[in-house]
DNA sequence: ACCCATTTGTGCGTATGTATA
DNA sequence: TTATACATACGCACAAATGGG
């Protein structure tokens, strides 16, 4: 379990792990990223909190998300079958 | 009490309210926005759902916010005294 | 068609800390 | 000190979508 600090917000920490995992190629595009309950395992941090770090990465466009399926790291596929 | 439907996340439909009084005029530039406990009362949402509402409108830049003072609609004035 | 597990989305309540007046 | 207001963080519950049996 990831210890995080306690001088700034957990999410913004759990956000910064998460981006930079991304950006070093740990998570490639594409690649399902951990989901909610997944961060709450490894950081400690509570659904909630796990929420608001996945809706700050997507606005940010760093992951997208599939409801029912998880989030994936990088830009959207083009496949927009509606 | 303005009621809300059903068919959307109400979070968005207060969040549509809210952007088109600043659109509109309703809330000018550099006026305060209805606080979090405000939006409680006039639509009866939780405290966490005016949260994200808040955080939205900052993130898209249609307000910013004065912690202890409240919320204001519109960019920021030029005054960062740090 | 059905159940079940997983995952995201939404929404509620509550508590504590910090900042301002 | 008190009141107001935002920021963070927790827990819980239910709905909807997805995929595997």
């Amino acid at each position: 379990m990831t210890e995080l600090r306690a001088d700034r917000p957990r999410w913004r920490q759990v956000y910064e792990i998460i981006a930079a995992r991304i950006a070093d190629g740990t998570y490639r595009r594409g690649v399902r990223i951990p989901s909610v309950r997944g961060l709450q395992e490894e950081f400690g941090i509570a659904v909630t909190t796990g929420q608001k770090v996945m809706d700050r990465l997507r606005d940010d466009g760093l992951i997208y998300t599939e409801p029912g399926l998880g989030s994936f790291a990088g830009p959207p596929p083009d496949d927009d079958p509606s």
